[in-house]
RNA sequence: GCGAGGGUUGUCGAGUGGUCAAAGGCGCCGGACUUAAGAUCCGGUUCCGAAGGGAUUCGUGGGUUCAACUCCCACCCCUCGCACCA
């Protein structure tokens, strides 16, 4: 073997092995069990970074795992670069814009010479896809080239209109309008970069309420349409500039009025809009209208917190719930309004109308807080305060009252889409947005929202469509689990998508060639794409063979072989081979994705595989993982800072690489990526290697006829939990949790075995330790298997499974004994600053293990006794409490199974209560013979279980050891680690008084503990 | 604001009711080895302690329990997403 361990050079031997080989191509096989494994193909405006590095690097390293449990896996790979980033890069490099061409040289590692040259959009797809695949390999990544692809390449284009004619047959790509950010000046939708000022923005949703005075709408924008039901009043600020107007839509003429204010930004929406007059607010105040929910009459009040550029300027009354309202409408009634013609009466009998029921609060919320926080008047900053704690509550907790009619009893969190379709299909209710903060572009216009007419859609909303993917989702495994409900809450969210462009690369809308296709409709369902591609790039498959009957055919099993065949061209025979290599494939295992795709990639992959696949080729299982910064620092592709893939690989080689990405975090959270954490993995790797060399030269094995010492047994059964570990933590994907088990903790134990003298397992373990560590570092996995004597790849070596034969309990009893008497010595000496000239070991007395077995034989011995472990498994199946839970639902749930925990502990503890302990301690002569220092124990004993679990009391006992032996076997070991003599007694000897127990320590022997003498020098 | 995740010992992070002063890595300190450095190995790393012990800790404040890092309530803070951008 090599001195040192050469990086670059041993992993470039196993790549172009594994590459000459082809031992990742990968074909059907019957009776062999396939694996498709895939991650999200990367975007090719730059080059692969550290984020990349990990996604990629999770998918590879579970598919060398399936590999070597002996599935037939394909991990393909593709390239996407449809849409308008890398269009936009060709544009920068074209300008040579200077922090592009820093960023792109500097730390995309693309050469001077090179990048201006990049100044088409093809011309950087050619680049990139070349290093691309360039720094997949030198990492090692386990994947089938022969079907690679790039999204613009003319059959993948043909395969994404056949994708989309089929999505129009089935009537799910529709017309309509949607709302996007507008720069007024410019006439165009302006991007997050073109914006100056608030590309924090959001849009937020408004329900516009129509309250009528005579032919006259009076239209209030509010976020809680629920509260329609408990308006009380409308609001006008006399300081405000009002104007009526007419609006068209569709069929729809109705007059409006609304604030100067509110007036500009209708002129953006899906109405049409014609300036009537202006109006003047006090000529309003005192009108009385129709609540078009409820039909009560109800008159405009003044107030001057209402504000003009928020909403409609014309605001509803909810004294019950909104304390503005409710200090407004107090400060009112203070006030002579005759200028209004309004009494005082009229205000006064104004009673606030609950609509929500929240826990903890009566008729009036609104006027409880307001009570609760002392907030004097509607100035008042605390007033503020008071609202957020009103709609936090009611949000939460409040559901509707019966006041809603057929809504009563909703919670108010769900209502308010279903109250907002109701009403406009009532005709009384509308949708308007709003900026959740000002927004300005960079040309210093202030934006609006604009309606875009006529655009094409994706119909996600349809509530059909939804359902097959609620169904899908509930099938499938989410990694980790608390996605799940991210999912579901996503899918729950999404609307109807715009699915056209003008802009940007892409394919043609068959429906309508004006329009490209956008772009993350291509990341849909191109892994139906990858089972063929190898086809297409050997020239088997034109993209003019790419019909619709072909494809409907071997995707959909729609139409037969002949009409595939008649259209394509292809040979019926070839097409049906593809189909069944497709079915094979189909559908995906897994897909793994970092987490920024869930809302987007990984909900539309979905989708359309509902919306197009047979159920049986539905996708299997989502995995996620979190992002990685580097040195704390967010990173940019465009602005820096980023660490390439190569660049990682360059300094550090491949494993180190593998390792330390997936090490650094867990799966679902977030990665930092830091230069000494890095480093760190790097030694470890070279300490992997010397390791396994020494035990390779010393070449140490099991001798055919050698017995097993206690030692051997012990790090045998250890290795059986770190096996098990691991196999746990890949199924989850917790590649942590792996990498800790398969190499740290399992490092830790053979250490302590090679200085406890082990050796006859070293190689044995040497090799399960190689093979636990080939999917994350397989090219020093595959230079130390070879040379451990194997000609095979390792890629393909059956991975460990747990070998409960060889666990070994009383081994491990033993030797925490040992470990733990050497920690306690040792301690000892530190804290009394002795030097040692011997030291003498004690055994306990066996009536002090006989209470021991007492204790445990109480405890066992109840019907009601449950090992710890076991009591929340109990629970968790326990029929009654499951019943009951679900019946009380939410947190109840909790109360319930704590109640059943409790009586369960309880049990366990009044087992083992200290009088029923004496009483059968004290039947046996043994003890009952040792007087007061018998009982002393038994309180302790008593004590010691009942404040802790008994496992560790039962597995001493079941392991039934020798102590005195095991010591003695041990006394080379202690005497070599403590540099002095050891010796052992046993209790018989101390009675006999054969030992040399000068201060009497042996009484403080207990069972698994021996008491510890030493001499001083 | 809404949704999701998270706040643990110098640091990165395990840990979901008892065996927890709390795994493992890193850093730091000390020792062994070495001509030396690195690597490697051993020990320590909250505080106190001349015998294996004790005290105080896990965002903040309350609560439940014989027992809480772990359960409940409230609050504070951090990260991500909120749409036509991939």
């Amino acid at each position: 073997m090599q001195e040192d361990y050469n990086i670059q050079e041993t992993e470039s031997k196993w790549q172009e092995k594994w590459r000459i080989e082809k031992i990742f191509e990968a074909n059907p096989e019957s009776g062999k069990e396939k694996y498709f494994i895939t991650i999200p193909f990367p975007y090719l405006n730059g080059n692969l970074h550290a984020g990349h590095t990990r996604t990629f690097t999770i998918g590879d390293v579970i598919a060398r795992y399936k590999r070597m449990q002996g599935y037939n896996v394909l991990y393909p790979m593709g390239f996407h670069v449809t849409g308008t980033p890398i269009v936009g890069l060709a544009d920068l490099i074209r300008e040579q814009d200077p922090t592009t061409m820093k960023v792109y040289t500097e730390l995309h590692g693309i050469p001077k010479n090179i990048l201006p040259t990049l100044d088409e959009p093809e011309k950087i797809v050619d680049y990139f896809k070349v290093e691309a695949e360039y720094a997949m390999n030198i990492i090692g990544y386990s994947i089938d080239w022969r079907r690679k692809f790039t999204t613009m390449d003319p059959a993948f284009q043909k395969f994404i209109e056949w994708q989309y004619n089929n999505l129009y047959d089935k009537g799910l790509i529709v017309k309509g309008s949607h709302p996007v950010k507008w720069c007024p000046h410019d006439n165009n939708p302006v991007e997050d970069h073109d914006i100056l000022r608030g590309e924090e923005a959001t849009l937020v949703e408004y329900t516009l309420i129509k309250f009528r005075h005579k032919d006259t709408i009076f239209p209030c924008a509010t976020l809680r349409p629920e509260t329609v039901y408990g308006v009380t009043n409308l609001w006008l600020n006399p300081e405000v500039s009002y104007v009526k107007l007419k609006m068209e839509k569709d069929e729809l003429e109705e007059y409006w009025v609304v604030s100067k204010e509110a007036y500009e930004k209708l002129l953006y929406t899906d109405w049409n809009v014609e300036f009537i007059e202006d109006m003047n607010a006090s000529d309003l105040i005192g009108l009385k209208l129709k609540n078009p929910a409820t039909d009560n009459i109800i008159q405009i009040l003044p107030a001057p917190f209402v504000r003009g550029n928020n909403g409609s300027g014309v605001v509803m009354s909810v004294p019950a719930h909104a304390p503005y309202d409710y200090l407004a409408l107090r400060d009112l009634a203070k006030q002579d309004l005759t200028e209004y013609g309004i009494t005082a009466d009229e205000v006064q009998n104004i009673k606030p109308i609950q609509v929500i029921d929240v826990p903890d609060y009566g008729e009036a919320p609104a006027a409880e807080v307001v009570a609760e926080l002392g907030v004097v008047d509607q100035k008042d900053p605390k007033a503020e305060e008071a609202t957020k704690i009103v709609y936090r509550r009611e949000f939460h907790g409040g559901t509707l009252k019966d006041i809603t009619g057929k809504y009563k009893g909703m919670p108010v969190s769900k209502i308010k889409d279903r109250l907002t379709q109701d009403f406009i299909s009532q005709g009384i209710g509308s949708i308007f947005y709003e900026f959740s903060e000002p927004v300005q572009c960079r040309c210093g216009t202030m934006c609006v929202v604009n309606m875009v007419k006529g655009q094409w859609f994706l119909n996600y909303s349809n509530p059909e469509w939804k359902d097959k993917v609620y169904k899908c989702l509930s099938q499938m495994d989410v990694i980790p689990p608390e996605f799940r409900v991210e999912f579901e809450n996503k899918i729950d969210w999404l609307k109807d998508k715009a699915c056209a462009r003008t802009k940007g690369l892409g394919t043609q809308l068959p429906c309508d060639p004006r329009w490209l296709i956008e772009s993350l409709g291509d990341s849909t369902i191109y892994m139906s794409y990858y089972t063929i591609a190898n086809y297409i790039n050997d020239g088997t498959i034109t993209p003019e063979m790419m019909t619709r009957p072909f494809l409907d055919y071997l995707f959909l099993d729609v139409g037969t072989a002949e009409d595939a065949a008649a259209s394509s061209g292809l040979n019926a025979d070839l097409i049906n081979k593809m189909k069944s290599e497709f079915n094979y494939w189909y559908p995906v295992d897994i897909r793994s994705s970092g987490k920024d795709l869930v809302p987007n990639h990984l909900l539309f992959f979905l989708f359309h595989h509902v919306a197009l696949f047979d159920e049986s080729k539905w996708p299997k299982a989502l995995a996620v993982n979190g992002f990685v910064s580097l040195e704390g620092q967010k990173m940019s592709k465009s602005k820096g800072p980023i660490l390439t893939l190569k660049e990682a690989v360059d300094t550090y080689g491949a494993d180190v690489t593998r390792m330390y990405i997936l090490s650094a975090a867990e799966q679902a959270q977030d990665a930092d990526w830091r230069k000494e954490g890095i480093e760190s993995a790097r030694t470890q790797i070279g300490r992997f290697y010397t390791f396994v060399r020494q035990v390779v030269e010393s070449g140490c094995k099991i001798p055919e006829n050698g017995d097993k010492t206690h030692i051997d047994r012990w790090i045998e059964s250890r290795i059986q939990q770190y096996i098990r570990e691991v196999n746990i933590a890949f199924d989850s994907i917790h590649t942590r949790h792996a990498i800790q088990n398969a190499f740290f903790l399992i490092y830790n134990d053979i250490k302590w075995y090679h200085r406890r003298g082990g050796e006859q397992c070293l190689t044995e373990v040497v090799e399960t330790w190689t093979k636990l560590m080939a999917p994350f570092t397989p090219h020093i996995c595959e230079e130390v298997w070879s040379e451990l004597g194997h000609t095979e790849s390792i890629a393909f070596v059956p991975y460990p499974t747990e070998n409960k034969a060889l666990i070994d309990e009383a081994a491990e009893v033993a030797e925490n004994i040992i470990i733990k008497t050497l920690e306690d010595v040792e301690e000892i000496i530190r804290v009394a600053k002795i030097t040692p000239k011997k030291v003498y070991l004690y055994t306990t007395h066996e009536w002090r293990t006989l209470i021991l077995r007492k204790a445990a034989e109480i405890a066992l011995a109840s019907d009601e006794f449950v090992p710890t472990e076991e009591i929340a498994k109990g629970i968790r199946t326990d029929p009654e409490i499951m019943d009951s839970a679900i019946e009380t639902m939410g947190h109840y749930v909790k109360e319930d199974v704590k109640e059943k925990a409790k009586e369960i502990t309880e049990a366990v503890r009044n087992h083992v209560d200290v009088k029923e302990l004496i009483q059968k301690s004290m039947a046996d002569p043994t003890i009952r013979s040792r007087g007061k220092e018998g009982q002393k124990y038994v309180q302790k004993v008593a004590n010691d279980i009942r404040g802790s679990s008994i496992d560790a009391v039962l597995s001493y006992l079941n392991a039934n050891v020798d102590e005195k032996q095991i010591l003695e076997e041990a006394k080379p070991f202690l005497e070599k680690e403590l540099g002095c003599p050891v010796e052992i007694f046993d209790a018989e000897e101390i009675d006999a008084g054969n030992a040399y127990d000068p201060e009497k320590k042996s009484r403080f022997a207990e069972p698994g503990r021996p008491a510890i003498y030493i001499e001083q020098e």
